[in-house]
DNA sequence: CTGTCGTGTCATACC
DNA sequence: GGGGTATGACACGAC
C-alpha cells in the first residue's frame, strides 16, 4: 500500500464542490476553460487518464530512442556515417584514409630550402597550423643535406603526432616505403638509381626519375650554357651572395636569364613541396577535428537516450500515482469513479480537480462545469 | 590499359 | 619593381 503523498493539494474553496448528478449535466460539459486547470487527459485512452498524457504519447519517444540505440552502435548511425564518409571524401584530391598517407615531403626537403622561407611563411604556416610548422628549412640544414638523402634510422623519436616536423614527418613508419630523395640540387653517384631495381620504394636514396629528368635540364642547360657554378648555389645562396656571385661572373643574356629561371624553379620547387606538405597537415588536422567532433556528437546522443529514459521513468511513475489517487476517490454514494467518465484535472495553483469527460470526446474532460469536486489529499 | 600518386613547372596573386 | 612565397592547374613518369 503505497502513500500516494506526492500530491500536495490546496485546502477546498468556495468553488469546490462535490461530484453530484448534475455534475454530469451534459449542458455543462461543452463549457471549457477554467484557467486554473490545464487539460492533461488523453485524447485516445480514457481508460488510462493520465495528466502527463501528451507526454506518454511515446510513438515517436520510442521510435526516437530506438534510432538513438542505433545510432550509438558506433557513435553515429550507418547512414550518417556513410554521408559524413560522402562529404568528406568530396574533392580535395587527396585522400582522407591516412593509413596510407601517400605523400611524404622527404627529410631532404629541408635541406634544400633556404633560410628565407622559415621566416614568413613558415611563420604564417606555424601559426596556422602548428608553432612547429615549417621549421627545419634553414641554410643550417641545408648543409646536413650532404648526407645524400638524410634518411635518419632514428626511429625512437617517432610519433604520430610529428607530422609537421618533416624530419620525423619522413620517419613515420607508415612513410618509409616513400624514400624519395629531393636533394636535387646535389651531384649523385649513378650508383643511386642501380637500387632502383632491388628495391624501388626502400632503396635509401632513391631518386624519382621524374626529379631527375627537370633536374637534368636545368643541369644541362647550364653546362650547355657554361654555367660557372652549380645549380645547388644558384637555387639555395641568399639574394646577396646570390647577387655577388653573379657580379663575379661576366654573364651572358642567356646565361643570366637561365640562372634566374633555376633559382626561380628552385624556389617555387621548394614552396610547391611546402605546400604540398602544408595540405597534408591541414588534412590530418580537418580528420582530427572530424574524430573529435563524432566522439562529441556520440556522448551527445548517449546522453540524450538517458535523458529520454529518465523521463520516461518518471511519466511511468506519474502515471502510477495519478492512477492511485483516481482509485481512490468516490462520488457522494461512495462508488468509485468511472475512469471512462471522470479524469483528474491538476490546476497551476496546485489544486486538483475531478472533471468529467466530454461526452462523446473519448479523451476531452469537461472543464468548468465538471469541477465538482475538490479533494485534498495527504 | 587505366587510374592514381608524386613531383616539377608554370601562371598568378600576394607580400 | 624585383625577389620570394603560396597555390591551383597541368604535364609526366612510375606504379
Amino acid at each position: 500500500p503505497a502513500q500516494p503523498a506526492l500530491l500536495t493539494l490546496p485546502p477546498s474553496t468556495p468553488d469546490s464542490v462535490n461530484i453530484s448528478a448534475h455534475a454530469r449535466d451534459p449542458v455543462a460539459n461543452g463549457t471549457t476553460g477554467d484557467p486554473m486547470t490545464s487539460d492533461l487527459f488523453p485524447e485516445e485512452d480514457p481508460a488510462l487518464p493520465s495528466p502527463l498524457a501528451s507526454l506518454l504519447d511515446d510513438s515517436t519517444m520510442f521510435d526516437e530512442i530506438s534510432l538513438l540505440a542505433l545510432a550509438l552502435e558506433e557513435g553515429f548511425s550507418p547512414a550518417l556515417a556513410s554521408r559524413l564518409e560522402d562529404e568528406l571524401d568530396s574533392d580535395s584530391g587527396l585522400s582522407l584514409n591516412f593509413s596510407h598517407v601517400p605523400a611524404s615531403p622527404s627529410s631532404s626537403e629541408a635541406s634544400y630550402s633556404s633560410s628565407s622561407s622559415s621566416s614568413s611563411s613558415a611563420s604564417t604556416v606555424a601559426s596556422l597550423f602548428s608553432e612547429e610548422g615549417a621549421v627545419g628549412y634553414s641554410s643550417d640544414v641545408a648543409a646536413e643535406g650532404e648526407e645524400e638523402g638524410g634518411f635518419s634510422t632514428d626511429l625512437s623519436k617517432i610519433s604520430p603526432l610529428s607530422f609537421r616536423d618533416p624530419e620525423s614527418f619522413n620517419r613515420l613508419p607508415w612513410l618509409q616505403h616513400v624514400g624519395h630523395d629531393h636533394t636535387y640540387n646535389q651531384q649523385r653517384p649513378a650508383a643511386a638509381k642501380t637500387q632502383k631495381g632491388l628495391r624501388p620504394h626502400l632503396a635509401k636514396p632513391y631518386e624519382h626519375d621524374a626529379s631527375d629528368r627537370m633536374w637534368g635540364r636545368d643541369e644541362r642547360r647550364a653546362r650547355g650554357l657554361k654555367i660557372p657554378f652549380s645549380n645547388e648555389r644558384i637555387v639555395n645562396l641568399p639574394v646577396e651572395e646570390f647577387n655577388d656571385l653573379l657580379a663575379e661572373h661576366r654573364l651572358t643574356d642567356a646565361q643570366l636569364t637561365l640562372v634566374r629561371d633555376i633559382r626561380r624553379r628552385g624556389k617555387n620547387k621548394m614552396a610547391a613541396q611546402n605546400c604540398r606538405r602544408r595540405k597534408l597537415d591541414v588534412l590530418v588536422d580537418l580528420e582530427a577535428g572530424v574524430s573529435g567532433l563524432r566522439r562529441h556528437r556520440a556522448r551527445l546522443l548517449r546522453e540524450k537516450t538517458e535523458a529520454l529514459r529518465s523521463i520516461q521513468a518518471m511519466k511511468q511513475r506519474v502515471s502510477g500515482l495519478y492512477q492511485e489517487v483516481f482509485s481512490r476517490l468516490r462520488d457522494d454514494e461512495g462508488r468509485p469513479l468511472a475512469a471512462a467518465e471522470y479524469a483528474l484535472q491538476f490546476g497551476s495553483d496546485g489544486r486538483v480537480l475531478v472533471a468529467q469527460r466530454r461526452q462523446g470526446s473519448a479523451g476531452e474532460p469537461n472543464r468548468r462545469p465538471s469541477k465538482k469536486q475538490e479533494r485534498r489529499k495527504k
